[in-house]
DNA sequence: CAGGATAGTACGAAAATCGTAATATTCAAG
DNA sequence: CTTGAATATTACGATTTTCGTACTATCCTG
């Protein structure tokens, strides 16, 4: 996803949402877990997502922003000049409901409206300089998170995990 | 967390929120990850977390929970006999958001309510049959996450993530 | 230009969260 | 035993958030 995506060109069109497929039986290259090593990982996880979540919370108490607007403003701050059916679209809510929430960021000066001339239908969105502050300070909180996880490993580790992790990110399904 | 708390043993007492301390420079046996490390963690924990979040949304379609009442729902499943104020200070929300969250859960027959002949201030959650139904389908979301997870590694590979993640998982701090 | 598709907003209803106050019960002195 | 503080929860009302329907404005296609 590149910063600067051209108005007119939809970032998620409609039928994009990626469907969780059931574990059907067909042979692949890549072996498939056992459900014992599937349910130690999920285990784990959940632990993860917990460690996560106490980041929210506490980043959420500095600035009062709810998670839909603080996932919004990380969105756009990413993907500045995009519309409001894109953020509507990425993060799966009605689109009146994400209009509200520029609404409210607007009115905090966190991000900006801007009417394109080639396509006056639409809105262009970005954050502004006291969004993008607001940005650092929530993203902040997940980077503590992630260093906490690196700590308790040891430098081969370290390594290892954030290679494991970004294959799985990257690869496709 | 073992199943069958007794009432009155509180399981999160109030001053038991983990702070997220600042990353002081003090020398300890494990190696400081290095800022682009971080990074590089954070930006593929992100994509984790919405893969998850796919999965929650899935699992919400079905039954129509919305997260606080499907997380609710999943602790009083893993801590049967707990009460209101545990499951509130565990989810960080207020006792009587949480009192709410449990009025829907008990009028969808999911949880049910006893007074405790030994503190009968207090009442005990349970998870009802359909409870645990309802549990097992949101679980399966997040496994199948997991599982999807695992799918792109090989063999050796699903075997360290998991290692990793557990030692994570598992480690003080 | 007409008709339809697209992008967003206005408005009102429904739902969720939360703070304050009230109820019921337990506990600890005196 | 009684009084008062502490604890666990609920009742109630205010505020916020989400969302569906209807509407406006603009673009596109023939």
């Amino acid at each position: 996803m590149q910063p600067g995506c051209s108005p007119g060109m939809r970032l998620f069109p409609r039928g994009a949402v990626l469907a969780p497929e059931e574990p059907t039986c067909f042979a692949t290259a890549m072996t498939e877990p056992t459900q014992e090593q599937v349910e130690q990982l999920t285990r784990a996880f959940a632990r993860f997502t917990r460690r996560f979540k106490v980041a929210d919370a506490a980043a959420a108490a500095d600035n009062a922003l709810n998670a839909l607007d603080a996932e919004t403003l990380v969105f756009v701050g990413d993907n500045p000049g995009c519309g409001i059916g894109d953020v509507a679209r990425y993060l799966k809510v009605a689109m009146t409901t994400m209009s509200s929430a520029i609404d409210r960021l607007v009115k905090k000066e966190l991000i900006e409206r801007r009417r394109p001339e080639d396509d006056r239908r639409s809105v262009a969105l970005k954050a502004t300089a006291k969004g993008r502050r607001a940005i650092q300070d929530h993203v902040a909180g997940y980077r503590q998170a992630c260093r906490a996880m690196l700590r308790s490993l040891d430098p081969g580790e370290q390594r290892e995990l954030i290679r494991l992790s970004e294959k799985i990110a990257d690869s496709e399904t």
